[in-house]
DNA sequence: AGCAAACCAGTAAGCGGTTACAAATACATA
DNA sequence: TATGTATTTGTAACCGCTTACTGGTTTGCT
């Protein structure tokens, strides 16, 4: 009992013109005189006709289908971003193909391909590490790729962020201000490009200007578990930090909630600040202060910004940097 | 410079043989002698040769797609389900296009539509409001359709869940047990089922077997979000309860925090078991005891089903209810 | 009225695959 | 060697839609 799809045809007999026409309508060509449009359409509302969109895509060489990579939706900066993404890509009409990669890039890689197989009309990637053969893979399409929240020192591609750099500095630099001197840098693979290149650049700027030698030992990589953040409360204390810039939220809260656990009071012996603005800085106790960053608005300005390029219209700005800012919490003085 | 796309016809004359014979060994049709099929890989490895996905969803009418709708991905609830649909989809070869509904009717239908145009083969629906639109539209369609998570009154889809009824129960006996005898229930929009029908009547089941009399004012409806937790603080006081059961972690951390400033000591005074296991719950301080639902496996598991649906095998069952447990922490005593 | 321009609608050739069916080749057996 | 069968391979129709091109109608203007 296989109920058959209606196609253009019917619709086209039933209505006693051509398929083109009906295509016509379908498309919103204007080369349709208003009742034989409205002839169509009804029969379209009578037959509940939808387009098969695989073989308007097969004939068009458009599927209104972005891909869009992330290493894990699970964790809740790049699913904001994703949200920002999946509502502008629906303003425009287009679906998103989501692929997580666990930032492997192995599966980044298969991924890809797999996603140019579908036919997408652009890509969206986030994902910070962009290796040579990945960099090669982007290199090798002509379909658009854009990077979210995410960056390659090399710039290949158009992405949208924000001045990691400068985010940084200024947040260290709130505290240095508060006599802080011995103040640890925790964050993600030094791998990626945002943490080893960018944010702790910033890191070092910041204590460079206040005169601060950098000490290596206040620096602690991890893999932005909220469980490694927990810890490391030992090697805090044992590097006598009284501070700690930390570049993902999971891994904050974690930090926070081992050195309240080893009985450190935060903020009063220790001051936090991290790096998202995720809604875990608000849940956690004390409150974490962060750099604040229009996650939502990333992965839309990022989606707004490929429906351009697919588009084929020039982008004169191809890297965007959005405003950040600083929202003092009760893990600072 | 469009670079251009290379072909089945392309590999066929580059290798001598018919486009038939390449269709095969891309498929892997066995029905291939073994020296043609090496010279086909060989000639579609140097052409570096990939499968045009949208035409072959239009021969063979299968897109190796399937739609993924979910209320809010940013939510880790949903984010943690959708992760186990994504990871089973790879490893069966299917794409996900995922969708956010924000469990708006509206949205849900017109995202189903949008979704069965790009003909996918199958459909995963996490949502708890199955309006009788909405249900309409699923009967419309052959397109298999599982909810995961999500729960269907009318069970007229098949569906991957725990046991609410029973797991709420236990966990509101716990309660019972240390003590409470005015457990609040703090949930969702009631014009969920699983709210309404499913967890409010374990709750009410737990109660009736202790013999505590039901009281409306214990009962707090809500939209899921931190911060109406956060503010259900004096309307918990007034009510005189001495502990809670929340239906949602997020709400929960908010009720926790929210009680905990107002001075109210958790689990001394106040105790609170929530009901999803996310990592908030190892986030908040103090941690929160849950119902554990093992998130990630119902969406496995529905993606599982989802397979066997497409390839039409038939499975007995068609309501899968997985396990879950209890996981104390501390925000009970 | 006559003719060009503007407007509408239809025809048919793809888009890049899959697959039923036919044809060709290989292999086995008598 | 002839014949039957099994194995490979090729041919071509079709999937449902877009779109270039063509031709028929209207419309506007002199």
């Amino acid at each position: 009992m296989e109920k058959q799809t209606i196609t253009i045809y019917d619709v086209a007999r039933e209505a006693n013109v051509s398929m083109a026409t009906v295509s016509r309508v379908v498309n919103g060509n204007t080369n349709v005189k208003a009742d034989t449009r409205k002839k169509v359409m009804d029969v379209i509302e009578k037959l509940d006709y939808r387009p098969n969109a695989v073989a308007r895509g097969l004939a068009s060489k458009k599927t209104t289908s972005v891909g869009v990579i992330v290493p894990d939706v699970t964790n809740i900066y790049f699913s904001s971003l994703a949200r920002g993404i999946d509502d502008v890509a629906t303003m425009y009409k287009y679906n998103i193909i989501l692929a997580n990669s666990d930032a492997n890039d192995q599966k980044e890689i298969s991924v890809l391909n797999n996603l140019l197989a579908k036919q997408v009309d652009g890509i969206i990637f986030m994902g910070n590490e962009i290796t040579d053969n990945l960099r090669a893979a982007f290199q090798r399409t002509r379909v658009p790729i854009v990077l979210a929240g995410s960056v390659d020192e090399q710039n290949t591609n158009p992405s949208v962020n924000i001045d990691y750099v400068k985010a940084v500095k200024e947040e260290v630099k709130v505290l240095l201000d508060h006599g802080n001197t011995r103040i640890a840098f925790i964050c993600g693979p030094m791998s990626q490009a945002i943490n080893s290149k960018f944010r702790l650049l910033g890191y070092k700027e910041a204590l460079k200007e206040a005169g601060i030698p950098y000490d290596e030992n206040l620096v602690f990589e991890t893999n932005n578990k909220y469980r490694e953040g927990l810890e490391l409360k030992d090697q805090l204390i044992e590097a006598k930090a009284t501070a700690a810039m930390v570049t993902d939220d999971e891994l904050a809260a974690g930090v926070l909630n081992g050195m309240t656990d080893a009985g450190i009071v935060i903020p009063k012996q220790f001051e936090l600040v991290t790096s998202n603005d995720t809604k875990l800085t608000e849940i956690t106790r004390p409150t974490m202060s962060s750099i604040t960053q229009p996650l939502y608005d990333i992965g839309a300005v990022a989606m707004r910004l490929l429906t351009k390029l697919m588009d084929k219209e020039t982008v004169e700005d191809k890297e965007v940097l959005l405003p950040f800012g600083m929202m003092k919490r009760d893990s600072t003085r």
